[in-house]
DNA sequence: GCCTAAACGAGACGGTACGTCCGGTCTTATG
DNA sequence: CATAAGACCGGACGTACCGTCTCGTTTAGGC
């Protein structure tokens, strides 16, 4: 099943808006969360500037200030627009296979523009507190929930080692790609399956 | 034994300097490079400006400009002159305790402000590739290739798996301290002493 | 009759802005042209940066960049500003008591702060062609148009030598104030009233 | 006759050093002045900087600033280096031909590059009046009595109005000169005949 | 239809930091 | 001493963005 579970809507997520006065344009929105995209990806953090996204969105800089309180909200939130209908969470019954989808789906989105967003996301959030929480909330704390529950069936099922810390897994498998990420060094399908591999022979029971 | 390795120096290594004019101002160098390392330290990234650094130091801008190109290659530099001396690659008959060593030393080192210079040096990073370069060439090989070397013992000893992918645990190793490291999650000696437990796991043989 | 013809504007002139935005402030504008005034008559040229202009009128830097392309533009339209109402542009039907009065008046001014403005403009204009050339179309020019009006009148009456070079003429009356003003020479009403006195002697008919 | 009187030098004027240490290189003088010279020619004012003329002569910057306080100063000197074998002040019997004779040798001199140089160190002047007043010393002021010695030969000649402001015509005379000058308009030697016949009219008895 | 209210476009404005150019002063080595 | 070389401090430059503000224009729903 394909789900993306608990994330906050920054646009007026639910039912009628109600409120009197001109209502808010979604191609506009649209525009500016595309435009912002393109730039991290094409160009990179550095030329991610409100000025840039309104020139090339066709917007004017004040309406992104409306909506957007930073630029890293702003990239976080394009990011998960884009990402959130890539990743899957699969559950078979059997959970060393399920673990080894789980890593591939996240390191072949990873691979892709995602991956470039989200390390600007990530480096965005070490100057702006405000950005690195959500990213933890909106991305990565689901991401890790998902996947605790994952490997809690395994262990329920008694195919994983049942002193296995499982925040430790996660963060060593998700830290690998970020860390490859981060530093560009090259992530092809032949390291997804190596890093399943290596991290199920610490996981499986012996 | 405590060793740093090939890590390239920006001052004169070694003999007379020899050249004609007057001479650099070591006290003007470690001024500029320990103002770089307490703003970056005590306020953060964003606050990290050439102007606040010359501003700290007491020295002028263009003095900063004149050896340092970007602010990256300044948070850098800075970052290895303060962790060089902390790291250690100790080497007993025990390829397994040294290796939990080596992640205690790295994790020691980078839960303190060591750490904090890391993640913003490879934030800066996504902005300016020669910044990522450098950090890759600087600290990120040297470290890799010392570690490598002592997973090698542990194959050479009959410890380890031999079919491991040393590459792949350094990823792991290094990510998991990474990742928590840019997300603000904390580092304690019990999560550090848990990493390598989980880590060997996977990496002794059976 | 007073006059100032055909001084272009930089200000919108005539009837509704109609264009979009907030409209410039008019405060702004002024406050920046009485400050390059002010720090051109009381300390000089040497102290005439854009940086003190900003400081003085309390205006940003960028606000002074938005509107004058550079500082000689500045000084040269302050100029204006102040020297426009006062000059007179007298006719009667004596053409040499005209050409008399229009020096005195010439004289007046350029013997006050007016004078100071226009040495460092000319003195800029050495610097930076567009300031030299903004100089002689906007103000040196227009002057020796009127001025040539009233001694082809003078010629017409039948007053003053048919074979006068009128544009020498002009060349060294004004030749004589710039001369003064350059060197900081005293310039005071017995030299003004000498040189049109000398200089109708070779102009008006034996 | 060819002179140039009471010109006071910046360099050691006569005799024999005497003085212990390493002599003052005579060459690097020129090629300081020269530098300058070809700077102010070629290029104008604003790249006129000491920079510039260290780089263009091959001479260290600090030994410009060992001989000479200011820019002004220095382009003054290479002015009068340059300008001070030009000028002819001819003495005959008869005056007008001899003011007409000044009045063309001085405009040919300042329609060539000592004219451009003329104007920047009038320029120069503006902000320091240091090279104000060596201007007006070595050069303004030399120029003016000698003219006023050849202007009263004609008066005792009583070729000349007895009435005659000597000082007033001075300024309207050169005045013209630096007029077009200062505003780069073209001097040639059809308008520096007119200026002489002009300003006869108004000199020579009626 | 008119009114109200918000969205949006446009651009002025006060700021901060950038990276550079020069100006002066100094320190050291060499001639 | 004179000169070369170059480090250093500091002022100003002109630019890029930032975030806020003030307008005018547009676009809905409610009266």
């Amino acid at each position: 099943m394909t789900e993306s579970p608990e994330i906050p809507q920054t646009q007026t997520g639910g039912a009628k808006p109600k409120t009197a006065g001109r209502p808010r344009n979604e191609g506009v929105r649209r525009a500016i969360l595309q435009a912002a995209y393109a730039i991290l990806v094409e160009q990179g953090l550095a030329d991610f500037t409100i000025e840039a996204v309104a020139l090339k969105s066709g917007v004017a800089r004040t309406t992104i200030y409306r909506w957007w309180p930073t630029k890293g909200v702003l990239a976080m939130e394009s990011f998960l627009e884009a990402f959130r209908p890539q990743l899957a969470y699969v559950h078979t019954d059997n959970a060393a296979e399920d673990f080894r989808n789980l890593i591939n789906s996240l390191v072949n989105t990873l691979s892709g523009p995602a991956g470039k967003i989200a390390a600007s996301v990530v480096a965005e959030g070490q100057r702006d507190a405000e950005t690195r929480r959500l990213f933890v909330e909106a991305f990565s704390e689901p991401l890790r929930q998902e996947s605790t529950r994952l490997i809690r069936k395994g262990l329920e099922q008694g195919r994983f080692r049942e002193d296995l810390d499982i925040s430790l897994v996660l963060d060593a498998a998700v830290g690998a790609i970020y860390l490859r990420l981060l530093l560009c060094l090259p992530i092809d399908p032949t390291w997804s399956s190596s890093l399943s591999v290596t991290l199920l022979l610490g996981i499986e029971r012996g």
